[in-house]
DNA sequence: CAAACCATGTAACCAGTTACATGATTAA
DNA sequence: TTAATCATGTAACTGGTTACATGGTTTG
């Protein structure tokens, strides 16, 4: 994949929707981008001020009651222009990276038993990742007459596409195991 | 996933069938690790002399009759044993980075057409990667004897489920937007 | 009153990518 | 002879992770 800088459009993404603080932004990563493309506050503060000396993007200071402050950031139109190009640029591919699958590939030099611990535990994580995705499923399904909705849908179901299709390769992949050792 | 160093291990899994050059690593890497570990040469020499270091390979330059130098890598006794503890030790997880989903998340802000031309880009580059790995699976096929070709085997069904997934998602994705610009 | 959460940040580190540099060999 | 491939490496950069530091607020 092209070194790009992701996260800066990230954030542009987020803010455009709404003002927030670096904080917000890491929960509203945690509660949907995570899935396909986690940042980190060592990434989002730093970015932040990037973004703002770029005028992209700009601050307002809020001090609470109590004498809390809070950063909102807000995009401004310069910053909407950024994010709608490199929106409508192609994409340049994906990448993975699957620690089990760089086990697997050499594990014939250990006892099958220690994959298919990895496997068994491969298949725990990942039901519970799918049914997670699929509350969420259900949340958006109703409210798909926003447009954010719809597409904020279609990267939720490539999520459950994947899911599922893990699930099915580590059930064959441990009756593969299991075949040869009973022979 | 945990910052461990991966390429290590790869290069010593890759050792513990035969001896290798760098260049040779980087050939083996594209026949088949790639699909989910890619390592580039900026990364493979400089580990070779640090494996070297640490006593887990051993360096034996040939010079053939031209003069030409190759260094051919083998593992150590010390290597393989590296080698064993880490591929029995649990596996920390996946990590994905899928730009189009990047992308899509954000995409109601432009017209629909952007995101339905990603998506056939999306089809046609997976479609590819899908019939390779089918050409792959059928030379797997008739060697499942050999338990090296059965660990291979496993982690090249993962990419053929993988890549169907992605197709699929792809394909109701794009009617969903397709459906959405005829109302 | 302690634990959990809100909130902002910095420094260090490292994995991985890209570009650059060099030169030999082989096939069209 | 020229292009492709074989072959080995280095330097610079940067994206991303982790650990550390600080202090306020809320809730059980």
């Amino acid at each position: 994949m092209a070194r790009e800088n992701h996260t800066r459009f990230a954030l542009l993404g987020l803010l455009s929707h709404e003002d927030l603080s670096g904080y917000d932004i890491k929960k509203h990563v945690k509660g949907g981008l995570n899935n396909f493309w986690d940042i980190g506050y060592g990434q989002i503060y730093p970015e932040l001020k990037k973004l703002e000396t770029a005028g992209l993007v700009c601050c307002r200071p809020e001090t609470s009651d109590s004498g809390a402050v809070k950063k909102k950031y807000s995009i401004t139109d310069e910053g909407r222009e950024e994010l709608k190009i490199w929106l409508k640029s192609p994409v340049s591919g994906e990448s993975f990276r699957f620690e089990i699958l760089l086990k697997l590939y050499f594990s014939a030099q250990i006892p099958d038993s220690y994959s298919i611990d990895k496997l068994i535990e491969f298949s725990r994580r990942h039901e519970e990742k799918l049914s997670l995705y699929y509350k969420y499923e259900d949340s958006l399904k109703d409210i798909l007459d926003n447009k954010d909705h719809i597409y904020r849908y279609l990267t939720l179901r490539l999520g459950i596409f994947m899911e599922k299709a893990f699930l099915e390769w580590a059930k064959e992949a441990d009756g593969f195991l299991n075949n040869i050792k009973n022979n």
